[in-house]
DNA sequence: CAGTGAGCGAGCTTCCGCTTGACTT
């Protein structure tokens, strides 16, 4: 048995760590915290001195018990957890837990995986930072008061089973803000310039530094350009140059996966996750854009060696975000020698993605050369200014470019040709294109991240999960949305000719991003009108100065606690007591058919409009219609809301049932045969005609054919069905996997049987003594596999 | 993949951060 046993957070990182320390060390992984708050109402003590109450969590009992028994046959327990507010709890808990003798214990903490890191750390241990401790027992404390006593508000005067937290409902809370910025935002136009010369042969651009407000003025403008004389007044040429960005933190990782990939943030971090386990990259939670010495030495050898050294930099990045705690390094890859890896397609992109930002990170600046000419107009006082670009050096350019959120609009400067003062240019034509102001764009998952971080609210282990919550509770959700079309003028000048053009383009389409729902936007306003405090962007970074005194041992924790709870608990029990419940109701117009009020409210099942008052009578009832995913309480007009009763929709009738047409969940379809039918994007569920349907109701039938490979005379219900992933087993409402490499063919009904009864059975069994504490949901787990991922896609 | 929405009441929900699995129609 190994004298030392060294406790750290992550099995990889045991893994590792373990090959730098001799076998006289055992290194384990204690996976992050091993207790928390009991689950009550009760886990702390907010009558008196807010001590909390600890419970091991269920699902880390095993590896405590295996700890403790490691650590009593030890000679010295080596606690190796990150060097952050919560890594230092997390030794903290395990000596409390593990009853560690401390004079057999050592607190040793590295910001970097590598040897040499390691060794120095066994070299320089120190005790538990108890001050430090108890910043996360006030971190850990305000966050479980904040969430526990907002939610049951929210539960009793909104909707129940709502939540609210110090960090969920800020994010909401921008999304909605946003919302309103964009809904309410003024599209003003103005005609910009643009000039064309043809110069040796070529074409050559050039913008008037100012836009005209109205068309009259552009067109004024094309006038007197009329028969004008166009020459080079100055020439300037400005060196310039662009500098790399640091390497990956967790938020911009997950941005720039999401500009360049259009992936998620929870995929991107499952993907790194991967290839950290794999010991391809770093550690990817990470507020740190430092690296180590040893990354800085190998990532310079290797840029020398294969670009030259005029393209070697070596870069040491700081952090500039006062929130970060840096306990590890900047995400890199593990070995700059390692070009490309093994692994799915997703995962070689993303290391890619690391790599090169990583190693340009440590190259040299690029160099450019900018030329600006300056274009006088004969008779008129405007200057036209062409510009032109050239590349001087690549440098870091030659691996990464780092992408950006606006997509404004199209500034590609390109080379200039030869040009020289004094000289004349031939006009080719004058085009004055109106343009439109765009409001602050709406925000991705990991644009909202990059300002939760701004904000220097949550942290790298729960960005992703942040994000889920929010639209798992349904405050927000991520959907694409149709351009509108709008119509622009466009005047050019063309040997001395105008024309004038009407042409359309579209604009506020969207792709993947965060819309709030009506009941995202209710709690917001529920929560800004009774909470401004929780719910003020600067809240996070006041409290953290507070823990910040905790930690440097000039404020007691719990006096702290007392400080903030006192006044929050009694706005708590005053709204609770007191304030009315909040709704969105509102009344929209009145129908033109029946001269009724129609209003739109959120109800028990989410938003919709109503024709007419409540009565009595039964004839006078009024008329429901949920709105569409995407409507609003807040912004429908009448005639989208008088649109909804339009449906369903008698298209015809085939084969001598009904068709109809109508909008569920999933969007617009047929029901024909009490069967489902999706109406295509291509279609207007509106207007859609009977052969059209026809059409698709029979190549519904096809598809499904080709779905079934295989049914059994002993049993109807019983199907092999041709899914995503392969052949499953379809029983009634029930799916069963089936082995791998299984061939259908070869299926028979013994076989298929025996699965189900199979892969029914002991998956019950399992998750049942797996979670044993709560009995609700055993129960909820208990139901077939199959069935739960349904339930997942449907909420979806 | 519904054309629901009155009103009552029991019993439930809920936070943020640190880690991975287990699982996937």
């Amino acid at each position: 048995m190994s004298k030392n046993l060294v406790i750290v957070e992550s099995p990889a990182k045991a893994k590792t760590i373990e090959k730098f320390l001799g076998s006289d060390y055992t290194v384990k992984s204690c996976f992050g915290h091993i207790r928390d708050l009991a689950k009550g109402d009760d886990a702390i003590n907010v009558k008196g001195d807010f001590s909390p109450n600890y419970e091991v969590s269920e699902d880390k009992k095993a590896i405590v018990a295996e700890l403790k028994k490691l650590s009593k046959e030890a000679d010295v327990v080596w606690l190796a957890s990150d060097e952050d507010r919560e890594g230092e709890a997390i030794s903290w808990h395990l000596s409390e837990v593990l009853k560690l003798d401390e004079k057999k214990t050592r607190r040793i903490v590295f910001h970097e995986i590598t040897k040499p890191a390691i060794l120095k750390a066994i070299e320089n241990p120190r005790g538990i930072d108890k001050n430090l401790v108890d910043a996360q027992q006030a971190r850990r404390v305000l966050d479980r008061l904040v969430g526990f006593e907002l939610s049951p508000v929210l539960w009793k005067k909104v909707k129940s089973n709502l939540s609210a937290g110090r960090v969920q409902s800020v994010a909401v809370r921008l999304i909605v803000d946003r919302e309103r910025e964009i809904n309410q935002f003024n599209y003003n136009s103005a005609f910009r310039i643009v000039a064309r010369f043809a110069v040796g042969g070529k074409q050559m651009e050039a913008e008037l530094g100012k836009r005209f407000e109205t068309e009259a003025e552009a067109k004024a403008f094309l006038e007197n350009c009329k028969g004008a004389d166009f020459s080079i007044k100055t020439l300037e040429v400005k060196p310039s140059e662009k500098s790399p960005a640091p390497p990956f933190t967790t938020s911009t990782l997950q941005q720039e996966a999401s500009r360049k990939m259009g992936y998620g943030v929870s995929v991107t971090m499952s993907i790194a996750q991967k290839l950290y386990e794999n010991g391809f990259i770093t550690y990817m939670r990470t507020d740190s854009v430092n690296l180590s010495e040893m990354a800085i030495a190998s990532a310079a050898s290797y840029i020398t060696s294969n670009f030259g050294a005029q393209y070697s930099r070596p870069m040491r990045y700081t952090t500039k975000n006062d929130s970060a705690q840096e306990a590890h390094e900047a995400i890199r890859p593990t070995y700059f020698e390692n070009v490309e890896i093994d692994g799915t397609p997703q995962e070689k992109k993303l290391y890619d993605l690391i790599y090169k930002r990583a190693i340009a990170s440590q190259m040299a600046k690029a160099q450019i050369e900018k030329t600006i000419a300056n274009i006088s107009i004969s008779g008129i006082p405007e200057q036209l200014v062409a510009t032109g670009e050239v590349l001087k050096f690549d440098g870091f350019l030659k691996v990464y470019l780092e992408s950006t959120d606006d997509d404004q609009e199209d500034d590609t400067s390109k080379m200039l040709p030869p040009l020289s003062v004094g000289e004349k240019l031939v006009l080719n034509q004058i085009q004055a294109t109106e343009k439109f102001t765009r409001p602050a764009p709406r925000y991705t998952e990991a644009s909202l991240v990059k300002r939760l971080e701004e904000l220097g609210i949550g942290r790298p282990s729960t960005y992703a999960p942040t994000i889920s919550t929010i639209q798992k509770r349904g405050y927000v959700l991520k959907e694409d949305r149709e351009g509108k079309e709008r119509n622009f003028v466009q005047l050019t000048l063309e040997k001395d000719e105008i024309a004038r053009v009407d042409r359309t383009e579209k604009f506020a389409s969207e792709k993947s991003k965060l819309f709030p729902s009506d009941i995202g936007i209710i709690v917001t306003d529920f929560l800004s009108k009774h909470f401004e405090q929780i719910m003020d962007f600067g809240f996070t970074a006041s409290v953290e100065s507070e823990f910040d005194k905790i930690a440097r041992g000039q404020l007691v924790w719990n006096k702290m606690i007392e400080k903030f709870y006192g006044p929050f608990h009694a706005i708590v029990t005053n709204t609770s007591e007191n304030a009315e419940r909040q709704n969105a109701e509102r009344t929209i117009g009145v129908d033109p058919e029946t001269g009724k009020t129609v209003y739109v409210k959120v109800g028990r099942y989410g938003p919709f409009a109503q024709i007419g008052d409540n009565s009595d009578d039964e004839a006078l009832k009024p008329r429901y219609a949920s709105l569409r995913t995407g409507q609003l309480t807040e912004t429908i007009t009448l005639e989208e809301a008088l649109d909804l009763f339009k449906l369903p929709r008698v298209v015809g009738e085939f084969e001598t049932k009904p068709v109809k047409a109508a909008i569920g969940r999933f969007g617009p379809y047929l029901m024909h045969d009490s069967k489902f039918i999706s109406i295509p994007k291509t279609d207007d569920v509106f207007a859609i005609d009977l052969p059209r349907s026809i059409e698709l109701i029979e190549a519904k039938r096809i598809s499904d054919a080709n779905k079934l490979l295989k049914t059994f005379a002993e049993d109807e219900e019983v199907k092999i069905l041709n899914g995503r992933w392969g052949p499953y087993i379809g029983k009634g409402r029930d799916n069963y996997r089936l082995p791998k490499g299984q061939n259908v063919d070869e299926l028979t009904y013994e076989m298929v049987s025996k699965i189900i009864a199979a892969e029914a059975k002991p998956a019950s069994k399992k998750t049942a003594a797996k979670t044993a504490v709560p009995a609700k949901k055993v129960a909820a787990k208990k139901k077939a596999p199959a069935k739960k991922a349904a339930v997942k896609k449907a909420k979806k």
